[in-house]
DNA sequence: TTGACAAGTGGAGATGGCCTCCATATCTTC
DNA sequence: GAAGATATGGAGGCCATCTCCACTTGTCAA
């Protein structure tokens, strides 16, 4: 699944650079208004290239995904390793709020290739998803947290937050959300 | 703002047939695969018409989502005026993830749309958003709930449940959002 | 009614982005 | 260092979007 092919070394290079660069536009959050070939342009390679390495751009957006994913349950993991289970989610969930607010183009741009059909990304979500119900299952066996509530709510609700990032208020918005739904949770029933 | 121009019969019973037509069309979750130009070919009139009439994709959607909107008000309003205000809102928010259930490929267009820059659909949003303010003051008013988080947050994580449509086990984890919600909202902090 | 002007129509065709294709260049291996 | 494999890039085909205008339809005053 992650070794499939030796790749050429300049294959490998202009993977590299068109990653680099999809990373630098996304977080800018010019995604969507690039000429899919002007990128291709931008990143110093033909289209061709970009083409072969990405068939689309959510193949592309897939790729970045991937990397951040990847960070994002790390920190989960190292949170449930290190706090009472019930910590480790309300950190885990701020720090999702303050990662969003951070990379703002990102979170942007994710969300809205989440929202249009494809899929594309779910393999990615699917593992940040399977981090969220571990910190929340690991919450419920320590009694900190309701049981009779889908883990799915959580990541629903964190999907609505990345989704509503041009508010006006989104920050406040943001933690109020994280708020109500961590009070909600501890609620005993 | 609604009486713009006197409009001839024959283009008000082509826009009408225009928003048949795509309300049709939404419904069924077909708007994104449908050629622009086809759809005008399906309503019965020519491109320009179409094109006059609503010159964007999300012009037409704004028009209809319109309608929507002026129901879910008048609701939030009906329950407000004869419910005590925690139960109003209860209610409605309830309401709300019915509505989006039962009007799958609708509430499906509508998060993709508002998902896409644009804030096309924003002026239609701002109506719904002012409804549900307005049952959250009531209900912080009443002591029922707390008053120290911003009810944009609610709003929030509506537009999260109607983004995330697609997963296969929607309904109950929007179910499940309400509740937390719900139930962190009633706790007095 | 009818004439004359305004309002609206529709679809052919320009525009421009997306993607393919292949002659050429670059790596790798023996 | 030669052969084969792998990768490149950008010219050009394709197709959805949108414009434009010669024509049709509605409206209204006389």
């Amino acid at each position: 699944m992650t070794a499939d092919k030796p790749l050429r070394a300049d294959a490998q290079r202009n993977r590299e650079a068109l990653l680099a660069k999809a990373r630098e536009v996304f977080d800018a959050g010019d995604f969507f208004d690039l000429r899919f070939d002007d990128f291709a342009r931008l990143a110093g390679v033909g289209t061709g290239t970009l083409y072969r390495h990405f068939p689309t751009r959510e193949a592309l957006a897939e790729a970045v995904y991937h990397g951040e994913v990847a960070t994002l349950c790390e920190r989960a993991r190292r949170l449930q390793a290190t706090l009472p289970a019930a910590e480790a989610l309300t950190t885990f969930l701020r720090g999702m709020v303050e990662y969003m607010d951070v990379h703002k183009g990102l979170a942007r741009t994710l969300a809205t290739l989440m929202a249009d059909r494809s899929g594309a990304l779910a393999e990615g979500s699917r593992a940040l998803e399977q981090a969220v119900a571990d910190l929340v299952a690991a919450a419920v066996r320590d009694g900190a947290v309701r049981g009779d509530v889908d883990a799915g709510a959580v990541t629903m609700a964190l999907h609505g937050i990345g989704a509503a990032h041009d508010r006006p208020n989104w920050r406040a918005e943001a933690d109020d959300v994280i708020t109500l739904l961590l009070d909600g949770l501890r609620r005993p029933l």
